[in-house]
DNA sequence: CCCCCTTTGAAGGGG
DNA sequence: CCCCTTCAAAGGGGG
């Protein structure tokens, strides 16, 4: 994107994120638009194999970690006001600054399920957020009578059907998001992309928008808002009120979509609880273990955690993509498992070009920019433990494992470091060009590697960058046939096998790399203000480093026949889906999964 | 019934 | 500094 930072200043928008691109991207974005659908379907081709390992031994499982009270609630509720009366101020005047991110023009919303609570879209467990397309002519408009419309009429659909489609996700592949079918028929997608194009906020406004102030965040929208799993009819109970959107953009519009009316009244006074749609009662959804009552806190201080809201992690680039686009994964492949949509998903990410992918980072950064300044207190440790650890696996004997298996091949899992990358990079390693022995490092070579989702923004083209390879990124992916290790995280180590080197690599960011990467430091970048640190934390090794090396995708070191390996039965199943998938795409994509042992 | 699996990214803690 | 670990979403599958 163009330069999200804009010149000015906005920090924000710079540096973020570093995106993987890679630099595919660049040439890709041609590509990806024709072939964005080939893609997929050569991602799917591809086989996975999964190992899981699982393990579990999480020692922690403190969760809890920290009782300290915050004041969360009570500066959540006043920021939900100053959303609101933001969005007054937007209906009444109306305004909208132009944006660089024309073509996003979406708002989050809640979901009706959140209505429920308190308004606040992230309490509702599950459907936590939900994203609308806006245009933004519209949501000058104060009635958005027209809107009203369509919302109002709840459409069967509603809940799960994407409903609309990102426009600019449009030209990406046909899949998009929305098929068709989802639609009723008179379900037109109450905005025209094109119109919605016309102008998104810019990020570098968004400060201005998140800010307390009231007045400031009138103008943002959602740039992806819309996602797609959750509906925007839903909306329409009249509940909306969710600072968060608000925030977003909220966009008198969609208030008044939703509720047809302002929101604001809607929103009781004395809720305390914030409307974000992070928030989550207490209850996790995803513990049920609690119960989800809080009953059961026993100790006071547990108690007075659980009292307090579950506030959600922002989503992240790759989350909100996928709420995006699983739908359409979903009703391309009779796949339906998560697991194997996401994986394809996963691939897909990797196929965007740059500019699509910092799309995603610009909303994964508003959207923690906006957090932070509903919740400021919170911290992502908060969550800890609520969720089940899981388990990690343990060692990454994985490696070995998967190797062992059925393929023989080198898989990829070998051993991280070891394997230089040459197979991973096989195919490209060209790519990676860079470095054999970095090579893998290539890829991930942090510093490199860095770069680029800050840049996305920045991106624009150019980049400089020297790697090029980047588009072989894509490429490889195809033909490759994954195998994942489980665990992710830790151990990923492997990751540099697979990693996949474009993205990083390509994608340094100029500034980044001029400037470190690490931390993007934000001397450089524009701006700034390094700032936030929060806002822009991303760069950060990780991508790189850690994840980044996500491998699984790339890992392809070698085709697996397909079948291989499937020792479990759920791989079958998957494999079977996957094969649906392929199939009619064309090569079948085997996964196999480890299970546990 | 509940957790697992799977993806990428963000963030915090620990070494 | 770097690595590791969790969590975020989602939904079928498995125990």
């Amino acid at each position: 994107m163009p330069q999200l930072n804009g010149g000015g200043g906005d920090d924000l928008g710079a540096n973020d994120e570093l995106i993987s691109f890679k630099d595919e991207g660049d040439q890709e974005e041609k590509i990806s638009e024709n072939v964005s659908a080939e893609r997929d379907l050569d991602d799917v081709k591809s086989s996975l194999v999964n190992e899981s390992e699982n393990n579990s031994s999480s020692s922690d499982s403190e969760a809890d970690r920290r009782p300290q009270p915050r004041p969360h609630l009570e500066s959540y509720a006043r920021h939900r006001e100053l959303f609101v009366e933001a969005l007054r101020r937007q209906q009444d005047a109306g305004l909208f600054k132009p944006s660089p991110y024309a073509g996003y023009p979406f708002l989050m919303i809640p979901d009706l399920t959140n209505l429920t609570n308190l308004g606040n879209p992230y309490l509702a467990s599950q459907a936590a957020r939900t994203y609308l397309p806006m245009q933004w002519p519209l949501l000058d408009v104060p009635g958005t009578a027209a809107m009203k419309d369509h919302r109002s009429s709840p459409s069967p659909l509603s809940n799960k059907v994407p409903v609309v489609q990102h426009p600019h996700m449009s030209h990406l592949s046909p899949l998009l998001s929305y098929s068709p079918d989802s639609f009723p028929p008179q379900t037109p997608p109450p905005f025209s992309p094109d119109a919605g194009m016309s102008r998104a906020p810019h990020p570098a406004e968004l400060s201005p928008y998140y800010p307390l102030s009231p007045g400031g965040m009138a103008q943002m929208a959602h740039p992806l808002g819309w996602l797609p799993g959750q509906s925007i009819y839903p909306i329409t109970a009249g509940g909306f009120r969710s600072p968060y959107p608000a925030a977003l953009a909220m966009n008198a519009s969609m208030s008044g979509l939703v509720s047809g009316g302002f929101p604001s009244h809607l929103m009781p006074p004395t809720q305390t609880s914030v409307p974000h749609p992070t928030i989550v009662s207490p209850a996790v959804k995803q513990e049920p273990r609690d119960g989800g009552h809080h009953g059961k806190v026993s100790s006071p201080v547990e108690k007075a955690k659980d009292d307090r809201p579950h506030i959600k992690k922002p989503l992240n680039a790759f989350m909100l993509y996928m709420k995006e686009q699983r739908a359409k994964v979903v009703s391309e492949c009779t796949l339906k498992e998560s697991a194997a949509i996401n994986q394809i998903l996963g691939r897909r990410w990797h196929s965007l070009s740059r500019e699509e992918q910092a799309k995603y980072y610009d909303l994964a950064r508003k959207e923690r920019q906006l957090h932070s300044q509903l919740y400021p207190g919170w911290s992502a440790r908060d969550n800890y433990g609520k969720r089940k650890k899981r388990k990690r696996d343990n060692g990454k004997c994985d490696s070995a494992e998967v190797s062992g298996g059925p393929f023989s091949p080198p898989c990829v899992l070998t051993p991280p470091q070891e394997r230089p990358p040459a197979h991973s990079h096989l195919t490209h390693t060209h790519l990676s060009q860079a470095s054999p022995a970095s090579s893998l490092d290539s890829p991930a070579t942090p510093t490199t590697a860095l770069a680029s989702p800050a840049a996305p923004a920045p991106t624009h083209t150019d980049h400089p960058h020297p790697h090029q390879g980047e588009s072989l990124y894509a490429e490889q992916v195809q033909p490759l046939s994954l195998i994942t290790k489980s665990h992710r995280s830790g151990r990923d180590q492997l990751s540099h096998i697979s990693q996949p080197p474009a993205p990083q690599t390509s994608y340094l960011h100029p500034l980044i790399r001029s400037g470190s990467l690490a931390k993007m430091s934000g001397p450089h970048s524009s701006s700034s203000s390094s700032s936030s640190s929060s806002s822009y934390p991303q760069y950060s090794p990780h991508m790189v480093s850690a994840r980044s090396k996500t491998p699984p995708m790339f890992s392809r070191s070698f085709p697996l026949p397909p079948m291989l390996a499937s020792s479990s039965n759920a791989a079958h199943h998957q494999s079977e889906q996957s094969l649906h998938c392929a199939l009619t795409q064309s090569q079948p994509l085997s996964l196999v999964t480890r299970t546990k042992n």
